[in-house]
DNA sequence: GAACCAGCCGTAGACGGCCTACGTATCAAA
DNA sequence: TTTGATACGTAGGCCGTCTACGGCTGGTTC
């Protein structure tokens, strides 16, 4: 999947990207650029969002409803779309949520049987 | 990302797929068929690899050289082609293994921060 | 005020993996 | 002999991410 294994970066996996924006909303509204930086710092910039999946990405949860947006004027004073979660995102990302953690125990369970579920 | 949400069934993100079947080899050597069902089993059936994910993804890791293959008789005496590690697979193995861990982490970071990191 | 950089938004096109749908052949059992 | 499980495979679509562009604006530097 990677092309060159930049030991320096962790490429997405398809499908997380959504969960992170939405994640990331939910600390408050924003506009793009400061998505991408909130991933990345959050991330100990481990993970890049590039902008040709970023704004993409947006508009598409968009117009799926889970976000919506509005011009305003960022910090640096400059002209920004800031985008809230709506209700419906909110519960996507829960779905989102649930879904990540179920997969990651699954696959857990394949990587190391090792380690017992404990619940 | 999902058509339909099965709730039933977890679909495959993108790259895990080569990763739990060199995971599967490692077991030892299985035919393709094989390989699907022990991923579904070892998962309590909630991951389930298409034919058309399966055998694309099997050729493309063995034109990686991460496998190699054999034609042999199954246990149904059924003809099979047996796929095993390669030394270059096992390493692949452990590079995507880490890699999954990496991103296990700081997604987790992302997604609740609240939890400590505990190393 | 010209030049430059950072902030901010965006698209086009390639790439690649996963899915659905289909097709083939063999073996065993009804 | 027909059905179902076993086993391998491809074609084509879908979709998200990436690379590589491009544009505009505001502040800073010379």
């Amino acid at each position: 999947m990677a092309k060159t294994t930049d030991p320096e970066r962790l490429e997405l996996l398809q499908g997380t990207l959504d969960m992170l924006i939405l994640r990331t909303l939910q600390w408050g509204s924003q506009h793009g650029h400061g998505i991408g930086q909130a991933i990345s710092s959050q991330s100990d910039d481990l993970l890049k969002v590039e902008t040709g999946s970023l704004y993409p990405a947006l508009h598409r949860l968009e117009k799926r409803g889970w976000l919506k947006s509005e011009w305003g004027i960022s910090e640096a004073n400059h002209k920004a779309k800031y985008y809230q979660l709506t209700a419906a995102g909110k519960a996507q990302l829960s779905r989102e949520r649930d879904r990540w953690a179920q997969l990651v125990d699954v696959i857990g369970k394949i990587m190391n049987p090792a380690a017992a579920a404990k619940e």
